[in-house]
DNA sequence: CTCTTGACGCCGG
DNA sequence: TCCGGCGCCAAGA
């Protein structure tokens, strides 16, 4: 790959079950914590995403708010249709309060 | 070395 | 809701 952060969020992105998300800044968080001293932040998540999205699935990222990443909303509501993902009535964005997923330990 | 750019986040207006 | 501003930090130019 690149580098050892861009495995890591890999690694934890892969691991987000269907119907659920994370957002970048919690992806972030998770790898810090896993990994203290490992930087990188929000942007650095959606760096990777970008470049190495297509081997996971990037649609459970999404920004703090729910909505889907930048230029990709179509394809990823899509995707929450068809895995049941749990959207805010009338809007194209995730309910963060049930979506968002809690790894165990 | 100094800008400028992002699949971002948060607060305020 | 839509800005604008500031913080953030790696990568390019």
């Amino acid at each position: 790959m690149d580098g050892e952060f861009t495995e890591r969020v890999l690694q934890v992105v892969e691991r987000i079950p269907s119907g659920r998300v994370l957002s970048y800044g919690a992806v972030a968080a998770l790898v810090h914590e896993r990994h203290r001293g490992l930087g990188g932040g929000p942007r650095q998540v959606g760096r990777v995403m970008s470049l190495y999205g297509d081997v996971v699935p990037w649609w459970r990222v999404v920004r703090a708010d729910g909505r889907a990443p930048r230029c990709h909303e179509a394809t990823a509501i899509e995707r929450y249709r068809a895995e049941g993902t749990p959207l805010r009535a009338g809007e194209a964005a995730v309910d963060m309060r049930i979506a968002l997923w809690t790894p165990d330990r």
